[in-house]
DNA sequence: AACCAGGTCCGAT
DNA sequence: ATCGGACATGGT
């Protein structure tokens, strides 16, 4: 099934760029897990085409569309940012890179995993947490759903620390009942002012500023987050303020005065610049 | 063999 | 408010 899209649009640098870490190349297709159903997308022109299973492509389309934010008109970020020499030359390289619209618990769970970690060992982490808690995708072996809040608020912490968490473990173990408390889960946050929303999720223990910033933009609508990591702040420090220390309060402060409500974009790419081309 | 990785918490200034 | 050290583990 065919899937326009508002741009252009590259997989492999939206998937493949540390936003997420459930999806797999598979031949020239893109492979991954999106609630209860397993997809596979494919580049086509104007947009994506897609099968997905055990629900047929009419069922999912909604869920895949708002997942890759094909609505987002990326070319108006471009124009924001083309009188930025250092910003534009990483849209030109990662030219179709989208921010994907993550479920909210289950990128809050991977970015708490994230702490002082590394992307592969993200990935594998993330990947052995859905084989032993998820449940596995109907006449799919070996391919598991993302286990609830309730499912890992029972499991041990000492479980999470076999599997080589470290002190992770402790932090998983306790956002996972903190969630499992809210009424209504984390998707109210979508609607809530970005200023609400972190608040909410910073009073998590394990979720300080950047993992926070990351949910908020990788999951919660929350354009002006800006997640500051090792990489960003390098980026920023050297090719923005000459190299000069900068703190991260006030990295924050200038990037929601220098990008607005494009912060979030404007740091996957800062991002994903840095840590591939240095 | 030190050093670092998409950090956060906690106690001491 | 801000700063340093501790915290687990695996890879260079």
């Amino acid at each position: 099934m065919f899937l326009p899209c508002n741009g252009p649009i590259d997989l492999g640098h939206t998937l493949g760029s540390g936003q997420t870490f459930r999806w797999r190349r598979e031949d020239d297709a893109h492979v991954g897990i999106l609630g209860e159903n397993i997809f596979r997308v494919w580049e086509s022109d104007g947009g994506v085409e897609f099968e997905s299973s055990p629900a047929p492509p009419e069922k999912t389309a909604e869920r895949l569309r708002s997942y890759l934010r094909l609505e987002d008109d990326i070319d108006s970020f471009y124009q924001a940012v083309a009188d930025d020499p250092r910003l534009s030359v990483a849209t030109g390289a990662y030219r179709g890179l989208r921010l994907a619209r993550q479920d909210p618990w289950e990128c809050l769970v991977t970015f708490v995993i994230s702490s002082y970690s590394n992307i592969k060992r993200i990935t594998k982490h993330v990947a052995e947490i859905s084989e032993a808690f998820g449940d596995q995708v109907k006449s799919h072996d070996g391919v598991y759903t993302f286990p609830g809040p309730a499912r890992l608020a029972e499991v041990p912490e000492r479980e999470f620390r076999r599997m080589g968490l470290g002190y992770r473990a402790r932090f998983l173990t306790r956002v996972a009942e903190q969630v499992l408390q809210l009424p209504h889960g984390l998707m109210p946050y979508r609607q809530a002012s970005y200023i609400d929303a972190k608040q909410a999720l910073l009073s998590f223990f394990g979720v300080g500023d950047k993992v926070a910033d990351c949910v908020l933009a990788f999951s919660l609508d929350q354009s002006r987050a800006f997640p500051i990591d090792v990489w960003v702040r390098r980026a920023v420090q050297e090719w923005y303020f000459a190299g000069d220390p900068v703190s991260d309060r006030d990295i924050r402060q200038w990037a929601f005065e220098h990008f607005g409500e494009y912060a979030s974009y404007a740091q996957q790419y800062l991002f994903h610049r840095r840590r591939v081309d240095g």
